[in-house]
DNA sequence: ATGTCTGTTTCCTA
DNA sequence: GTAGGAAACAGACA
């Protein structure tokens, strides 16, 4: 689920409610999820923090922190990822708990989740900016801010499929398997196609409708699931291209499951 | 019960 | 550099 659209979604759950707010107790109901350092320890520095202005990188989630209200935000950063089935929900003290509320941040108001079924990923924090690049230091430029030039620049160097070239975190951080589908169809182009094979006017293309189809995916919280989107068809046995009508192809592309449009998307 | 699948990432091998 | 498989995890489904 949690690509960058998803992300943006939790990262404005988390501005709506906690920016600005100072941290109560945080209760790890899970240890595991805390990464790199004790639960108790986690809970010992952000408890009492700040939250200050939600920021969001690929598909990490950036709680920076400050000391008093007018300061502004910086260390310690708790760092969220939400693997492939979590979410940051904002609920009700009262809210009784779901079973993979992992971890819970309390604020005057209420509480932020981070609720997570598997556990594949999970939460980082970093106190200084070594920390922090210990944790993205390896990210490319986020997906929805980088240029149509250093698009080119950072996929066009590689003989990978496309698809598999755009879903690498380290060139461009926030695509993942449906962002991926979604856009090479609007782009007209085949997933599997060689990166090495984009001409200029493909990878403007390419950054046109990334930008468009971000946007409103972020806007949404999600990859839309509407009938005017790839994505709405994705997940019916016989679905039909929205545009032509074609049955859609479907197939493992970079080990993934990806679908297409085989008359769109010509190989 | 058993095996297969899944919107992610990382590590290992060829 | 690149591709493929397996693993981390927990559940749904046949």
């Amino acid at each position: 689920m949690p690509e960058l659209p998803d992300v943006e979604g939790f990262r404005r759950v988390a501005a709506e409610a906690a920016d600005g707010t100072r941290a109560g107790p945080v209760r790890v109901r899970d240890p595991q999820v805390i990464r790199g350092l004790r639960p108790a320890t986690f809970a010992r520095w952000v408890r009492g923090r700040y939250v200050k202005a939600p920021r969001r990188h690929g598909k990490w989630l950036l709680l920076p922190t400050a000391g008093t209200t007018h300061d502004e935000g910086g260390f310690p950063v708790v760092l969220l990822h939400f693997g492939m089935t979590g979410m940051l929900v904002w609920s009700p003290a009262d809210e009784p708990r779901h079973a993979h509320d992992r971890v819970t941040f309390e604020f005057a108001h209420g509480q932020l989740r981070y609720r997570d079924m598997r556990k594949l990923k999970g939460i980082h924090l970093a106190r200084k900016q070594s920390e922090l690049d210990a944790v993205l230091g390896d990210l490319g430029p986020d997906a929805y801010r980088v240029s149509v030039t250093e698009l080119r620049d950072r996929l066009a160097g590689t003989r990978r499929q496309l698809k598999s070239a755009m879903m690498d975190q380290s060139r461009i951080a926030g695509l993942g398997n449906l962002c991926v589908d979604e856009i090479l169809w609007r782009a007209r182009i085949h997933p599997a196609r060689r990166s090495t094979d984009v001409d200029d006017v493909g990878w403007q293309t390419l950054h046109q409708r990334m930008r468009v189809m971000l946007r409103q995916a972020a806007r949404a919280g999600r990859v839309p699931d509407h009938r005017s989107w790839l994505t709405g068809h994705r997940d019916e046995p016989d679905g039909v291209c929205p545009r032509c009508s074609t049955a859609l192809a479907r197939g493992q592309v970079a080990g993934r499951t990806t679908v297409w449009c085989p008359a769109c998307q010509p190989d």
